[in-house]
DNA sequence: GTGCTTGTTGGCCA
DNA sequence: GTGGCCAACAAGCA
């Protein structure tokens, strides 16, 4: 599930509840894929006794910086979520991570593990946080970058390049199906077909999309709402894209689902043409 | 048992 | 070298 905006909302989980409280304990499921590169004793020796200061979320990732230097990063893959439970919790099997303050334990979940964990000590910010593309909100991603990286990937279908991290970070499955079922744009159509007004159309749905998809699902400011996708809009693909029967809530016709550039996609048939 | 799954990477091939 | 496709990773669910 997790894709920019649920990313955020499991940050502010933790941030919300542990920010400024100090670690006591950690448990490592050391042998997990998630996490068995980390050196278990370092981590140990640098962060017990570390607060934590602050955090922040890039594309699919997660930074928890802790006392003067050291950092840990989380990448849910597909199935991760961060937990908040009181401090006499006790990890089940698929608790790959879990730090203990005094008053909470949070928790790094993932059964299926495509999650990752990194660890950091030091001044310089890692690679594993530096190299993440500049934000689809910020002033760095423009039309023409967009447009430049799809006439790169003309010969591959829309949907594929949508989720490319390195021009669209932080967009997964569901936004790519829900941007381009904004822009009325088929996910198969390839991405040098597309015209200028439609590349234009689908840069600004990207936008659109990210910036609502932040503030139904992560909330704003300091508010998180009670659970993921209790706030999103029943006027989104997104709430009508994975049943059998779903219907496009703009024409109301069928919603089709196929697997295109490898991964199932859902359109509206009507509203998103393949021409 | 089969066939799916909202992510990423590396290998193969054109 | 570049771009495109696909299997692999691992577990749960219908």
């Amino acid at each position: 599930m997790p894709e920019l905006a649920e990313v955020e909302f499991y940050r502010k989980r933790w941030a919300l509840a542990a920010t400024g409280e100090r670690v006591t304990r950690v448990e490592l499921n050391a042998d997990k894929r998630p996490v068995r590169h980390i050196a278990i004793r370092d981590a140990r020796r640098v962060l017990i006794g570390a607060k934590l200061v602050s955090s922040e979320t890039a594309a699919k990732q997660m930074l928890f910086r802790f006392g003067a230097d050291a950092r840990l990063g989380v990448h849910l893959g597909m199935t991760g979520e961060l937990i908040v439970a009181p401090s006499d919790f006790a990890p089940g099997r698929h608790d790959h991570l879990v730090l203990f303050t005094r008053q909470h334990a949070l928790v790094f979940r993932d059964p299926r593990m495509f999650g990752r964990i990194e660890f950091h000590d030091g001044p310089e910010e890692p690679s594993w946080w530096t190299r993440i593309a500049p934000p689809v909100l910020s002033p760095a991603f423009t039309r023409e970058a967009v447009g430049d990286f799809l006439r790169r990937r003309a010969r591959s279908p829309i949907k594929a390049v949508l989720l490319m991290q390195h021009r669209f970070p932080g967009i997964g499955n569901w936004m790519a199906d829900e941007i381009l079922w904004r822009a009325a744009i088929h996910p198969a159509r390839t991405a040098g077909a597309l015209s200028p007004d439609e590349v234009a159309t689908l840069w600004r749905a990207c936008r659109t999309v990210a910036r609502q998809a932040l503030d139904a699902i992560a909330g704003r400011g300091n508010q998180l709402p009670a659970d993921l996708n209790v706030g999103i809009p029943r006027s989104w693909l997104f709430l009508h894209r994975w049943s059998d029967g779903g219907r496009c809530p703009r024409t109301g016709a069928l919603l089709r689902r196929d697997t295109i550039g490898g991964r199932t996609s859902c359109w509206s048939p009507g509203r998103q043409r393949l021409q």
